[in-house]
DNA sequence: CAGTGGTCTAGACCACGAA
DNA sequence: TCGTGGTCTAGACCACTGG
């Protein structure tokens, strides 16, 4: 049935792959269409289920495959590559521009999470967490107010660091690797503090970066960065794209 | 033997990944460190090779862990990549989330660059371009407000198109195709036009994204979408990460 | 040689979705 | 209820590395 499993060299759970991978080139499967179940697969290739199962979830994770539990496995409809935007470390861009950076620290203490906090690092229970609000500046002028708020299991010292000498992203960049990241940009109109921290004028309309990082399915880092009016763009110029298609 | 293996909820193999990234960010395992070998992990952790190996499996393939077969399993050394936010077609992410889409034409028509315009460009000297606004609805409700300026060299019928039929991002996408693009975020408060247009209050904040592409060394698009306040966040969630380590 | 990771199996239990 | 994918186990054989 079909064309066998082709070949001789590699691991099973590979030349499974390229069976599949092989009908969905060869337009004998289209998109959207549903393939064999797992055991339908085991039966006609007479490869174990975990075999059959590693094949197809990583070609799901590869965004070739979508699984539904219950339902089955289908061909992902082709995916619409979208646009980057890249995101740089304040002090990078700053001395990147050829200016001085400098940090001054506001806050660095531990605090219990509210019930808002706490639902954001999707803890089950409020626990306490390490609050940081840093004012970023570039030649003396503020340009981004920072304010995190850190896991402690991932950077139990996070407290005790002097983040004048070395950034809050340096710092947790080394301390623990981050597997998911979640971005989310709004704008808000600086209330009195923080217009007075930022040396804008109250009401002035600031961009918001709200940004969470996971390491594996845990919450490590939820930060607010605003950034001072139109003082300092948000953004990245002449990234060059992987392969978009316009816009 | 460490801590145990946390928690109840989640796959054990997530909860094994858990255990390894713990143990790196709280300072127990530095970089380039062996890692216990499955057996012995199979031994303290309690569970059986296979999950063990899935979750070190998956930690190398996101970058963490660097696994030699004969030697044993290390800590990959941190490497510095940015933090990267995808930004999506509005017409996409709202059928995504299951609302419906709606456009409108408020202009569309043929107008000599300004010396900005034609600057932002790279002409050399002003030329006549192609000019759209289009408004998008999600579910009757603004939510962005996108100008767009085209190159004609690239998309010489782009001022013939019915743009409440294929999004103007469809239509480019299918024209030809971006090698680079420039992203800029700012925000701005609403002007009496922008707010009445968006439904917002005058002067509310509103993110407001400015997008160039490039075909080869040639600009093809000057773009500004203003986003309709809050209503509809920019940004991604969710956006798993190559292997970038904090922020 | 012993220890490591790489793979594979047969069988099991579970959560979910559709009928 | 049944079939789907999601996970987990115990045990096995292999290829590779180091001493």
């Amino acid at each position: 049935m079909m064309t066998a499993l082709s070949d001789t060299d590699g691991p099973l759970y590979e030349r499974v792959k390229g069976f599949i991978l092989r009908n969905i080139g060869a337009g004998a499967w289209a998109h959207g269409r549903r393939l064999p179940s797992e055991n339908e697969l085991v039966s006609s290739l007479g490869v174990s289920r975990m075999t059959v199962n590693r094949a197809l979830r990583e070609l799901a994770a590869a965004g070739i495959l979508v699984r539904i539990q219950g339902v089955g496995t289908f061909i992902a409809p082709p995916k619409p590559r979208s646009a980057l935007i890249e995101i740089r470390d304040i002090s990078e861009e700053i001395t990147a521009r050829g200016n001085r950076h400098r940090a001054e620290v506001l806050a660095l203490e531990r605090v219990t999470a509210t019930p808002d906090l706490a639902a954001a690092f999707e803890f089950p229970r409020t626990r306490p967490v390490f609050h940081s609000v840093v004012l970023h500046f570039e030649d003396d002028l503020p340009v981004q107010l920072e304010e995190r708020h850190v896991n402690p299991d991932f950077a139990p010292h996070y407290g005790d660091q002097d983040f004048t000498a070395m950034t809050t992203f340096e710092y947790l960049q080394a301390q623990t690797p981050v597997t998911e990241v979640e971005h989310i940009i709004t704008a808000i109109a600086a209330d009195s503090r923080t217009a007075a921290m930022l040396q804008l004028p109250r009401g002035e309309p600031c961009p918001l970066l709200y940004r969470r990082t996971w390491s594996g399915t845990a919450v490590v880092t939820v930060n607010r960065f605003i950034y001072a009016g139109s003082r300092i763009p948000l953004g990245s110029r002449y990234r060059p794209v992987d392969a978009p298609r316009s816009g």
